[in-house]
DNA sequence: GTCGAATGTCTAGCGCTGCTAGGATTTCGT
DNA sequence: ACGAAATCCTAGCAGCGCTAGACATTCGAC
């Protein structure tokens, strides 16, 4: 019976490492550097291994999104904690969630940009994934209540406004000069 | 001379032909589905000719791009020709824009989401990168002036919430149901 | 028309990718 | 100690982007 526990233990452990292996090797060189034998190697077991804890490469992606959507929802709801204001509140919200994709960008992608095979939008959806969108929406609806706005579409487009941010400033489409601009636009907008 | 000519004409048409080839084999199937080895079949050529006309696989999708540069401007300076009213013009921007990217998904994916070797931002952009950001900026900066804001931070926000909500949209991540009212707060907004 | 040079196209293959089949090794229970 | 179960591995598949050098075609000169 103990065998059985310390071998599911170790069985947790190692999906752990290949979580974070491909993680960390994901922040430091991009997802494209993201391979099964680099993975492999990283963990010190063959390739095959893999996928006795994951149904593919998609499926450890995956699991490196849910693991960052958990975190994003934390780091959102701490900076919302102390303030009262709705619109404060928000306002520091969108610029946890901006600090957040430039201190991660390769979790950003795995939550918001790669193909995913995770049911986002779904009643089945990973714990993770709904916090982490309740941690912008909530106070997004807050915030637009504040102001005299339907919360449906502004919540949205709230979050459309800092996605896109986040992904045109990342593909160099944006002015860096006009980063601090546009982050004031939008906390004037919402 | 005329033979000079005749040859000249022969890799031009070739070279439509790849890009024409890899747009509509994305458009159909994705951008994953562009292999060369898929584009030089349907081409009718073997895959190194494609590498006669263009250095690599993302030249390919950089000439599609710009392609897709020179429709998009066209079709935005069309849809704000005969509105006179600033605000009402860049909404009817928003909304041609916003169409393209749901008619044209690959081709919007290969002007802005994809990884890209084309120099955006840069005085040495091919002249319908410059076009098509023009056609998004400069209703936008008129709106922006027009209800009294600053346009810099404001034409990028405004730009910003259109892209993220056809990225995110496109990915899922948006209800469909809140597609008119995002849409709605988005031009009370700009 | 012939020939050689220039130009263009091809086959074959490289290193890499994600993934799998089946064999080899290790662990566990008796 | 032995056999079964579990675990891990090697080897290899099909596919990817790309390249080297061989082969084929076109062109210009005679």
């Amino acid at each position: 019976m103990a065998i059985k526990e310390r071998r599911a233990r170790e069985r947790a452990e190692r999906e752990q490492l290949i979580v974070r292996a491909a993680r960390e090797l994901a922040e430091a060189e991009g997802w494209d550097a993201v391979t099964t034998r680099r993975l492999a190697e990283r963990i010190e077991y063959s390739q095959p291994v893999l996928y006795s804890h994951f149904s593919g490469k998609d499926a450890i992606v995956a699991a490196v999104a849910v693991e960052g959507c958990a975190e994003l929802a934390a780091l959102l709801r701490a900076a919302a904690a102390d303030v009262t204001d709705p619109r404060e509140a928000f306002a520091a919200v969108a610029r946890a969630y901006l600090a957040f994709a430039e201190a991660n960008p390769a979790l950003y992608d795995a939550i918001f940009t790669l193909p995913s095979t995770l049911p986002f939008g779904t009643p089945e959806a990973p714990a993770p994934l709904h916090a982490a969108f309740a941690a912008i929406a909530e106070p997004a609806a807050r915030s637009a209540k504040a102001a005299g706005h339907d919360p449906g579409g502004y919540t949205e487009l709230a979050w459309s406004a800092l996605h896109g941010m986040v992904t045109l400033a990342r593909n160099g489409r944006l002015r860096p000069d006009l980063d601090q601009p546009r982050i004031d636009a939008f906390t004037a907008v919402f």
